[in-house]
DNA sequence: AAAAATTACTGCGCGGCGCAGCGAACTCCG
DNA sequence: CGGAGTTCGCTGCGCCGCGCAGTAATTTTT
């Protein structure tokens, strides 16, 4: 904590952690404009695609950070352009099931692929152990996020 | 490339990133509502409190991917907000400085701080190698972005 | 000196989003 | 059973961030 290499690579470290997610922000952005779609859809479309079962509108809204009326809307816009289907839940009949269409969402995965290939080489020269720790260090903000927002949500407001 | 092993990192590091930084964007949220901000906000503060000098509405507009009429309006809200301050440019007097007022910024920082101490941790196990590994990853993907950006813009639209 | 380019700003309309409220369906009890 | 309370998805409403197009001021170019 004193040692002042440490500190500046600290330093470096918060400064360059800032522009890599404003990068990925402009990144997901451009994807976005890209296929005519807004972010927030192309973030319910990469999660649909993730899981292996079709999600419900709650559960959109709340990995989406949306309200459910929100959730509807994004559902409507990604229904509309033809990318999900609504199905109704046989075993809650209030639920509405929210199924990708693989034909259509493959010209958003064959982008996700395209742009991956690049980003390879980005990973190319770095050895296993570095990717190690890059994955490691993902992961790991991944899980204190969760614990932050968590913190975010209870603490007191400022004004 | 045909290296299983490696191949198996790549994926593993593909998903996790895109949970990494699908989390970003939730925690992003959480922060600019907690500071009664919008996401773009917190992300113009992030930019401007990370870069040494003040940077012109135009800058700002391009590093947040906005046009420079809603940049203008971004700087609006948060010189209005008491964060930012506009100072005309003496060497070029079309252009605008923007400026973080540093006690109001404070508020900010003091939130990151507070979350970043808890984000240390998770660098407190990482060697001063590591730190760099990670820190030179995020600068490449950034470099990346870019062009990728540029590629998608040129790129065919679908539709 | 005139023309072209750059920078920041402003009216206008679009549309995503939260909010509050609705009906339908499910769950829990007595 | 059956009524109260809860959950789920949907809808009308208003807010406001954003892009677009145009403008004025300044700089650069010719």
């Amino acid at each position: 904590m004193t040692d002042p290499s440490r500190a500046r690579l600290y330093e470096e470290l918060a400064a360059e952690s800032r522009r890599y997610l404003a990068a990925y922000t402009l990144f997901n952005q451009a994807v976005a404009d890209h296929l005519g779609l807004h972010p927030t859809d192309v973030q319910c479309l990469s999660l649909l695609t993730a899981e292996p079962e079709p999600l419900t509108v709650k559960q959109i809204a709340g990995m989406t950070g949306l309200t459910t009326g929100s959730a509807t809307r994004l559902v409507d816009r990604l229904e509309r352009a033809g990318y999900v289907t609504r199905t109704p839940d046989r075993q809650d009949r209030r639920r509405v099931l929210v199924t990708p269409v693989p034909e259509r969402v493959a010209r958003v995965t064959a982008l996700w692929d395209d742009l991956g290939q690049t980003w390879q080489t980005v990973f190319d020269d770095n050895s296993e152990d570095e990717l190690k720790v890059i994955t490691r260090h993902m992961r790991r903000a991944n899980d204190l996020s969760r614990t932050q927002i968590e913190r975010l949500r209870t603490m007191p407001k400022p004004g």
